[in-house]
DNA sequence: CAGGAAGTCAAGCATTGCTAGGATGCAGTC
DNA sequence: GACTGCATCCTAGCAATGCTTGACTTCCTG
């Protein structure tokens, strides 16, 4: 018979993502400190080999976590690129929504861009999902520019900054919102005639 | 007598520093993974008890250490300001050797900005050495902006940004330069007047 | 009804950060 | 010069960590 392996897969599968949403959860209530083999293990109501039995080790769990956490991002960018009221508005919309998207699941964005990890973002690699959400940042300048590339680059670095500095206090959490408006207004004026804020 | 505590609290002095640049070297070799309190004391040709005779415990090695370089930063960033050979290149200057600070002692860097630290940034306790190296940002800007302080965090989160995720390969390292252009290009351009890189 | 594959767990290993307790040696005192 | 007091230092150990081993159970297959 093979419906019992189809159901012992299935089942798998579904143990598989409890590991994951477990060690997320245990991420975000108690951080990623509090997260060993054991706490995870007993968890999801297993022994510690049945953790090593669907991945490689820890750092191959908080990397499935991260894996995930590409994905709702994603998805959370493409929305509200999509729900801006004008296209001028796009980026404005995207970047809130990044800064929001970092905020809110502190320790999930944690695994996906801050903890050691050895996940390869050379090229064949990458998670899909990541390269979705950059796409994000991307489609929100003009497709003629040619630097539209390096320049989604630059806005993430600059996004990315503010999340993990303000995050850890050394830039005050309180003023995002007034960064977040200079880094757009900034990045889609055009280059400089006569500079304006040097000194 | 009284010069034979004075000489003993030189040794001790003396063998604080010793320990602080025997963590530095160590992460600088072979990551700070590679950073046992076991590893740390041999180096050093002492016990491990004698690490907490001079701080409270491990992080405070790091914590250490990270202070250390912010007070190589601030007069990295300083000289490069004060060599820039006009004051409207003084902005660029100060973001590459920022950059370069980075990429040149990665371990470093990562002591500063990207381990999980007990430093306080809030007020009272910050080290003055982070304070005077973000002024040199801020010093890089109009002070007749009352917007300078919140332009320089701006650039800094870009430049924490650019160094992390091109160290970690999740951005090209290789067209640093470009998005450094890009980044000091529009940040000392006026405001929008008609967009220009948004669809 | 055997044989074997899959799954599970209790127990253990090496390494980690950190600490307790005793040994050693150097001051000052009688 | 012997003795006390104090500071310094190290050996040895503890609890917790990530990970692995070996045996036991279960249940399908021939």
């Amino acid at each position: 018979m093979s419906g019992i392996n189809e159901r012992r897969e299935r089942e798998r599968a579904h143990r598989h993502q409890l590991i994951i949403t477990a060690a997320r959860d245990l991420a975000e209530t108690e951080g990623w400190e509090a997260v060993t083999t054991r706490r995870l293990a007993e968890r999801v109501e297993y022994s510690q080999p049945v953790l090593y039995s669907h991945f490689n080790g820890k750092d191959a769990i908080v990397s499935a976590v991260a894996i995930d956490g590409f994905g709702e991002l994603a998805t959370h960018l493409r929305r509200a690129r999509l729900a801006a009221p004008e296209p001028g508005q796009a980026l404005r919309a995207v970047c809130r929504a990044y800064l929001d998207f970092a905020t809110e699941r502190p320790a999930l964005y944690q695994a996906m861009f801050v903890l050691p990890t050895n996940l390869s973002f050379g090229s064949p690699e990458t998670p899909p999902a990541l390269r979705a959400g950059f796409d994000e940042f991307v489609n929100c300048f003009d497709p003629a520019d040619e630097r539209r590339e390096l320049i989604a680059e630059v806005t993430w670095s600059a996004l990315h900054g503010m999340a993990v500095l303000s995050d850890s206090g050394r830039i005050p959490p309180a003023s995002q919102d007034a960064r977040l408006d200079f880094l757009v207004t900034q990045f889609t004026a055009p280059p400089a005639g006569q500079p304006r804020n040097e000194r």
